[in-house]
DNA sequence: GCAAGGTC
């Protein structure tokens, strides 16, 4: 009798086989699906991975039309499955047929039970038949997977329903919503806007925080400091700390006008363990790999490459605590074999390993630590980085803590008390190991108590309170986990989105005028999908639907009736939603004032072509300016210092970006576009933009002379100052990504190879 | 062309 063991993914499928086969399972391909097998007990088994969910829910063809369907119906409408890995279902159906028992060893959670009832489905048997078990483990070890198959169970439908409820919920509020935010303004096509019980929430985090910032009156206060002279000037500050009343400021200096020593009234000296930081989890890494430069999205890509490569371990985690099952020192022997090779020694040379442990312990996957060695050359620079870091955290976390000697000194000037602290590593500890934040030290004397020093000046510095600090992509990141939206996999996806929706720009992320009203609105009429609370809510309906408490049909029920008042409230206002909108994003586009009509500049695309800058007042008006073709355009606040007109930022992909004025007359430009010296009149060549805004080298000569040069249209081209040996024309510097060359911009050049 | 969740 066959036997089908039905994994999440390629790597689950193969650790299983190799597990159960004691390491002589065979690898086959089935098409493009490559299938294990092996003997056991007289058994055939095959096992095999999926990717992930195999079927997305969706609508029905006849409701694909935005404008035209009915949103209360498409409320109530029930969602078809389709199946979305065709290769996948056929092979595993065509074996399922075969077997006389198959077993589900999905990760052992809601989503992993619903990838198990998709494939059942698909394979047209019930998750109840007889031949149908469940393998429930919490990781892929030895002794987990064969504890589990040993004690297989029965398929858990009702864990699979909770899945199968937030799916359809998902689909109904972000499909519902998302519609009508986008027909009702306008907004259809490509650049549609976009609601949703994750991403709503997340980005009113951002719009809240910029309304904190904008809102934020910012209050004057004091703080008073002594210097005072022992060999070296120790500064001390006044114990009240911030002082926001003035008066009491003037009151305390006058009174210590004239002071010529401080007593030292206390001084206490002690050695502060500095403990590790925890083992890495998806957030915690992905907030430490934003610390040397890179976006969530592609220290995720990256870590998932390194992953898939077998360098790293899984880097979808939520757990800060190494199971008992990974080998710490064997896994430090490993790295003996990469450069790390002598800290790694170090690490190992202690007679006991204590590893560092956070708050959030799961059983699903272990915290991202190294499974073998790299070496250097056979990674890009990018890879590199992320290896090393999860190594260094990996180190960090197995070694002792570090060691600060901590002083504080209180001193007594006319009754009135100033504190020094000081701070100053002695033992180094895991900070040898992981060098990527450092924690700041101040030296600070020996003192005795009642010693007498002079006091050298009495001064107070006026600063005031600041506004709270915006988001980073990693704080968001944090900040999510915390409130519970989304989850390790999807968290820097979402924000991903934010950004493809131009809801959001820039890092720190600041929201843009669209971002805002559709938070607005969102507010207005459909509070709750703006909040967390959605989320916990769902979770709270899912737990009662894995419990039997509740039915899945009753919960979807329930939720669709809460939309359908949404959508009739929004139905009625849809006029001044749009238009509130729509406001918003010219507000988004608009430049500046049109220097002839006074009427609006914006930034225009020709039927979806050529980009240019148009004056609102076309056809009355046709002012208008070229602008570069490519690279990414967001407007700034700032006027150009030459001719006054609006500025705007360009971002090239993969080098920064250039503020120009969008004028192309303007001498500002000069500088920027200068290009090096005609060969034919003598006069300065320039980058110039022709009237379909592609860009080339012309003299200033002209029309007296006419020499243009074609130049490429993508990449930055920088000024070198050279000119070509050949035939005397200049010589640029392209850059595309991270390729640069120099080119001589005359495409005749009889030196050109 | 819609969401969020798996995974590549």
């Amino acid at each position: 009798m066959a036997v089908l063991v039905i994994a999440e993914k390629y790597n689950a499928a193969m650790r299983i086989a190799t597990i159960l086969a004691g390491g002589k399972a065979e690898r086959k391909m089935y098409g493009s699906l490559p299938v294990f097998q092996f003997k056991k007990d007289g058994e055939e088994w095959h096992v095999v991975g999926l990717r992930g969910h195999i079927i997305e829910l969706d609508f029905p063809e006849k409701m694909n039309s935005w404008e035209k369907t009915d949103l209360s119906k498409l409320v109530v409408e029930k969602p078809l499955k389709e199946v979305r890995i065709k290769g996948i279902a056929s092979v595993v159906k065509n074996l399922a047929s075969k077997a006389g028992k198959i077993i589900i060893a999905t990760d052992y959670d809601r989503e992993g039970e619903l990838i198990g009832k998709e494939i059942l489905e698909i394979a047209g048997i019930s998750p109840r038949d007889a031949k149908v078990k469940r393998a429930k483990f919490s990781a892929l070890t030895k002794q987990e997977i064969t504890e589990a198959f040993q004690h297989l169970q029965d398929f858990d439908e009702a864990l699979a329903d909770a899945a199968a409820a937030r799916q359809e919920i998902d689909l109904k509020w972000g499909a519902v919503l998302t519609r009508f935010i986008s027909t009702s303004s306008g907004r259809v096509g490509k650049n549609f806007l976009s609601v949703g019980r994750v991403q709503s929430p997340t980005l009113a985090l951002v719009v809240e925080n910029d309304n904190l910032i904008k809102n934020f009156v910012p209050q004057r206060f004091w703080e008073i400091f002594a210097d005072l002279k022992k060999k070296e000037t120790v500064t001390a500050r006044h114990i009240a700390g911030r002082i926001f009343d003035e008066q009491k400021v003037k009151e305390i200096l006058a009174k210590l006008e004239g002071a010529e020593t401080a007593t030292v009234k206390e001084y206490t000296e002690k050695d502060q363990k500095d403990y590790p930081p925890p083992p890495f989890n998806t957030t915690t890494f992905l907030a430490e790999a934003s610390k040397i430069g890179y976006s969530p999205a592609k220290a995720m890509q990256i870590a998932e490459d390194l992953y898939m490569r077998g360098l790293i371990s899984y880097p979808r985690t939520d757990n800060t605590v190494y199971p008992p099952t990974i080998n710490l020192r064997s896994v430090l022997q490993e790295l003996r074999n990469s450069p790390f090779r002598e800290m790694a020694e170090e690490v190992l040379s202690q007679e006991r390993i204590h590893p560092s442990r956070g708050k959030m312990e799961t059983t699903d996957h272990p915290p991202i630590y190294p499974v073998s060695a790299a070496q250097r050359d056979k990674l890009k620079k990018e890879e590199w980085d992320i290896y090393e870091l999860v190594v260094r955290r990996f180190l960090a976390t197995l070694a002792p803590p570090a060691v600060f000697q901590v002083k504080k000194v209180v001193f007594e000037i006319k009754e009135e008390l100033f504190v020094a602290d000081g701070s100053v590593m002695i033992e180094e500890g895991w900070r040898r190991y992981y060098t990527y934040s450092k924690r700041a030290e101040i030296h600070l004397p020996v003192f005795r108590q009642g010693e007498v020093v002079a006091v050298d000046s009495i001064h107070s510095k006026e600063d005031k309170t600041k506004p709270p600090a915006r988001y980073s992509q990693s704080a968001l990141l944090q900040a999510m986990e915390k409130l519970g939206l989304g989850t390790k996999s999807t968290r820097h996806e979402i924000i991903q989105k934010l950004y493809e929706r131009k809801y959001i720009t820039g890092n720190p992320v600041v929201p843009t005028p669209s971002g805002h009203a559709v938070i607005d609105a969102l507010k207005t009429y459909a509070e709750i999908v703006t909040k967390p609370e959605m989320t916990s809510k769902l979770e709270e309906e899912m737990s009662e639907i894995a419990a039997k408490k509740r039915k899945m049909e009753s919960v979807i029920k329930d939720s669709e009736e809460i939309l359908l008042k949404i959508v009739e409230l929004l139905e009625k206002n849809r006029k001044g939603i749009g238009d509130k909108i729509r406001t918003a994003i010219k507000e988004q586009h608009h430049l500046g004032r049109c220097g002839k009509c006074g009427g609006d500049l914006s930034i225009i695309h020709a039927n979806g072509k050529r980009r240019f800058v148009g004056c609102s007042n076309y056809p009355a008006c046709g002012v208008s300016f070229p602008i570069p073709q490519t690279g990414h355009i967001e407007k700034t606040e700032e006027k150009c210092e030459q001719c006054e007109m609006p500025v705007i930022k360009i971002t090239h992909k993969g080098h920064g970006s250039e503020k120009i004025c969008i004028n192309p007359e303007c001498t500002a430009h000069t500088e920027k576009r200068k290009i090096g010296v005609c060969p034919r009149c003598g006069s300065e060549m320039q980058v110039m933009h022709g009237k379909t805004g592609k860009r080339f080298v012309g003299c200033t000569n002209y029309p007296r002379c006419k020499t243009a040069y074609p130049l490429p249209q993508t990449g930055k081209i920088v000024y070198t100052g050279k000119h070509c040996k050949d035939c005397g024309a200049p010589v640029v510097k392209v850059v595309v990504k991270k390729n640069a060359w120099e080119l001589c911009v005359n495409p005749e050049c009889k030196g050109k190879k």
